[in-house]
DNA sequence: TTGTGTGAATCCCTTCACAGCG
DNA sequence: CGCTGTGAAGGGATTCACACAA
């Protein structure tokens, strides 16, 4: 049925469901494109579209189903399940990130830490021990982890991905400031926080020399 | 001269100036588009068409000069300067900026703190001092702070955002799940985790039932 | 009447292909 | 020659507009 959906449909029906859960929070029973476009920052004819991708939810006339469409879209964003994931990386965006409470809150499950520093390994945060970087493999397997959350400095990000797909982790989340060099099958979500500065200090400097 | 630039366009700069920093550091005197095009994960025709928004750099069977296009992009990128940012919220994601080099390195001084909680208030955070809400305005307007980093809550995220908004403040690097409502004319860049992980756990969900 | 689902039209980004300069 | 800069072509995504179901 979904043949190829581009990224930005992704993003915004991640923006749906959370609208939803605010709409079911709020109480209310039904919704309509109108509405979720505004909560969405879109319009109505792109939220039909984007679900008409994935088949037809709606009520003509009345709208969806607020509690429906919320299971359909964590289905079809694939967080109707917990995913098991682990942490390499315990510096401070390793901390950062296992203190986050919307992880847990949003089905994703931390299993697994993972360092290179000595002086780390053994340690324990929350209920976890901090693993050795030679543990990667066994850990993988034998926790049938899922995702990997790289959070290492940029040298050993492309060896602990390389490693980590081949003891095979389906999806990594990555920190570490480089393209990493992984099969096309595993995907692969950058967050790159000097690039986001850099959009903003463009913006800011094309709006003041254009005036 | 520059007139609609698209924000995809804006992130392969970035991708270039990195790479061109790496030829730099090689010792590269020239470069093609071929070469960035290689480095930067997309084609020669996308790196001259993207540069060619903002003029024309290059010497035709010649190429690029590294270190004149990296100092062109980092002028277009607005990278060409020290950018005066206040971090507002001191948990685990503030602390993990604060420590994150990249930043000074690039340009970006943090040169105020500031968190809620008043056990926090008045402790030290390398050389400054953190600072309580109320203060913020003036922080703004005293120190010249052009770019806010918001790491605080939902709740709170956008009565602080109209505050720095109203006090001047140019740019804001969002990490509140919510979609800030500022007047046009501020540039807000989101980051968002959760969208990050749904997008993979989208990814691998559709390529397993793909098959 | 209301609001969805969807082909058609539009818009914008990417790719192509080549003229032209070094 | 080699490689840039750029109109033109192509392809995708968004928007429009309306038939149709509730």
């Amino acid at each position: 049925m979904t043949r190829r959906i581009p990224a930005s449909t992704i993003r915004r029906l991640s923006h749906y469901l959370r609208s939803l859960e605010d709409l079911e929070r709020e109480g209310g029973e039904t919704v309509s494109s109108e509405e979720l476009a505004t909560r969405g920052q879109t319009t109505a004819a792109q939220v039909r579209k984007d679900l008409s991708h994935f088949g037809s939810f709606g009520k003509r006339g009345l709208g969806y189903r607020v509690d429906e469409l919320r299971v359909r879209l964590r289905q079809i964003l694939g967080v109707d399940r917990v995913w098991r994931v682990a942490l390499i990386g315990a510096g401070r965006i390793g901390s950062a990130l296992f203190e986050y409470p919307a992880f847990e809150s949003r089905g994703y499950e931390c299993v697994a830490i993972v360092d290179s520093d000595p002086s780390k390994v053994g340690s324990r945060w929350g209920g976890l021990t901090i693993q050795a970087p030679d543990e990667l493999e066994a850990l993988i397997r034998h926790l049938g982890v899922e995702l990997v959350i790289l959070a290492v400095p940029a040298q050993a990000a492309q060896e602990i991905a390389s490693r980590a797909v081949q003891a095979g982790v389906k999806g990594i989340l990555n920190f570490a400031p480089i393209r990493l060099k992984v099969p096309p099958s595993v995907p692969v979500e950058d967050v790159n926080l000097v690039m986001q500065l850099e959009a903003l200090s463009f913006a800011i400097t094309q709006r003041g020399s254009e005036a």
